[in-house]
DNA sequence: TTGATATATTCTTAAATAGTTATATGTTCA
DNA sequence: TGAACATATAACTATTTAAGAATATATCAA
C-alpha cells in the first residue's frame, strides 16, 4: 500500500509531470530537460534522480551527457488516463 | 498539468488508499471507515472531505450517518493498475 | 429536554519535500 | 595540463500537510 502511494506521490508534482512529458517520446539529456521545463539544473537533477530510483525513468550515460527516458510505460499511461478524464 | 498532479497527489497517501479500498465495493459510513482503517475519526473525516471535494468520492447523508462511496471509478482503476504492476 | 451517537472543524505540532544557492564531480577538447 | 561544459550533491529555507486533541454541530431516542 505504501509503495502504491509512493508511486502516485511521484506523479503528484507538476514539475515531474513536465519532465515525463519531455522524455515520453524519446530519451533526453538533462540539459534538454532543463530548457524544456524552465527549471534550474539542480532541481531537474533531483527530480530525475527520484524518478530513476523509482524505476520510472532509465538513465544512460553517454560521454558527458546523461540521457533519461521512460522505463515504466505505466506512468505515461496513467498520465494519459487522468488527462483524458479531466478533459471531459 | 497542476490538476493532474493534484489528482495523483490525492492518491499518494496510504491512508487515503485504505479509505478507497474500504469503500470501493459499496458505500460505507464514516464509522465503518474509521474501524476499517484504524485511523482516528477526525483524520478520516478530513481525508473524506478532500476526496469528496476532488470528485473522487460521493457523499450521502442518511439520518445521523454519512455514506461515502466511489464517484470516480478512474481512481479505483488507477490503483488496480499500479497494484498489478507492482505485483510483477 | 437530556444524553448518546455520528460527523465535521479548528488549532497545533511535526515531518516531508520542492526549490535555491553554492559547490563538487566528471568529461571533453585545446 | 587547464578551461569549458554537463551533471550531481550538500546545505538551507519555505511551504505543505498528515495527524492528534479538543470542540462544535447534528441527529436520534428515551
Amino acid at each position: 500500500m505504501e509503495s502504491i502511494a509512493r508511486h502516485f506521490r511521484l506523479l503528484g508534482e507538476p514539475m515531474r509531470l513536465k519532465i515525463l512529458q519531455t522524455v515520453c517520446k524519446t530519451p533526453r539529456t538533462v540539459t534538454e530537460i532543463v530548457t524544456a521545463t524552465g527549471a534550474t539544473q539542480a532541481n531537474v537533477s533531483k527530480h530525475l534522480a527520484l524518478l530513476a530510483m523509482a524505476g520510472i525513468l532509465t538513465r544512460e550515460k553517454d560521454g558527458q551527457c546523461v540521457y533519461y527516458g521512460i522505463k515504466d510505460q505505466l506512468a505515461v499511461r496513467l498520465c494519459e488516463l487522468v488527462r483524458s478524464q479531466l478533459a471531459e
